[in-house]
DNA sequence: ACAAACCGTTGACAAATGTCAACGGTTTTT
DNA sequence: AAAAACCGTTGACATTTGTCAACGGTTTGT
């Protein structure tokens, strides 16, 4: 179960981390499960944990006054389910995260996060990489968003994320473009000429 | 010309630094003026250095096959301005980062700032530090821009980023936002009602 | 001091995207 | 096996936003 997460460790550190190392993050992180459709944050709650995901899909979002959800975050295998702000500034969450599939996390809290940081120097490192991508991730996705028409975010998007096209339904796709399923599924079409 | 960056330093850290870290900062960020209208990063170059505000305001922005700019980020005294893509993955950049008006930098370049964080642990936590409300902001402005309309989004973006408004002309907030000028003034007038 | 560039605004119109309602074909639940 | 929920598509139409051209009032450069 934990197999997942230590590989995904050690791909983002200099060196590999210690039998001890290892043990430590095994005894650190628990294994939770959710079926399909359950809340792993709920809107106006605390985000108290962080959850890498070891199989299954989940989704990021905000719904606004007419009920709309808008989908800021989609995850697979290997992503981190958190709410950032809310966790590092122990705010309500604005946002809802829930299991689009069944899935399998390992869990963790900002304190245990912490302490494990202060025991392995390697995962410092690992938080900045993490952080690098992430940050470099956002920003093309920010470009592409105020930048360019629908159809080119949908191209660029699926272009870089086809497990993503794959894995989701379209219309939460369309959410996460910031477009309406309708519009996506025009798009579509006329792409395929 | 140094002590706003210390100062900064200081107030994003646990423990203040020591007056020998402060003078290895010191010696290490170079002083650059910049004219208004003069390149600190053009298109198609790798970005070399970061550079620390300490007095003036820039832009960052990307130009389309039609030769629109479109502004990704603004910024003013105690900003970073830096294309992080670029920059750590050596690759050239899509942006432009220029000078808004006469600016006042202090620089550094990547390697240098690894060497520093390796002789001056705080400054690894001050990057944490940044990283984290770096990419709350972030997400806020992704949310903002995929599940409000460009009302709302100038609405939000004045009443969190008041500086701004006073200091960059009117077609460049338009731009930050992802709508064009034209379509920001009908708003502005609009709310003026 | 003059010309040029810049800036915000407006009008007329075009294009992109959203809204609402309906449909048929899935898949899921009971 | 039937009912319900889900999903993508389509049509008709409304709304939002963009485009282009023009204007007058700045500010800037020389």
């Amino acid at each position: 179960m934990h197999k997942n997460l230590l590989t995904y460790i050690n791909q983002h550190i200099a060196s590999p981390l210690t039998s001890e190392e290892e043990a430590l993050i095994v005894a650190t992180f628990q294994p939770k499960k959710l079926r399909k459709k359950q809340y792993f944050l709920q809107e106006g709650d605390v985000c108290k944990y962080a959850g890498f995901i070891v199989k299954g899909a989940m989704r990021q979002y905000s719904v606004d006054e007419k009920g709309t959800e808008h989908i800021v975050h989609l995850f697979i295998e290997n992503y981190w389910a958190n709410d950032r702000e809310s966790s590092t500034m122990l705010t309500p969450s604005k946002y809802n995260i829930d299991a689009w599939e069944d899935t399998e996390l390992l869990i963790i809290t900002r304190a245990e996060m912490l302490d494990l940081m202060d025991k392995i120097p390697a995962l410092v490192q690992m938080i900045r990489s993490m952080d690098e991508r992430n940050a470099i991730a956002n920003q093309r996705r920010l470009s592409s968003t105020i930048s360019n028409t629908a159809e080119k975010r949908y191209e660029e998007f699926a272009a870089h994320h086809p497990q993503f096209i794959q894995r989701f339904p379209q219309h939460l796709i369309a959410s996460f473009l910031g477009i309406t399923k309708e519009t996506l599924s025009r798009i579509r079409k006329q792409t395929l000429k």
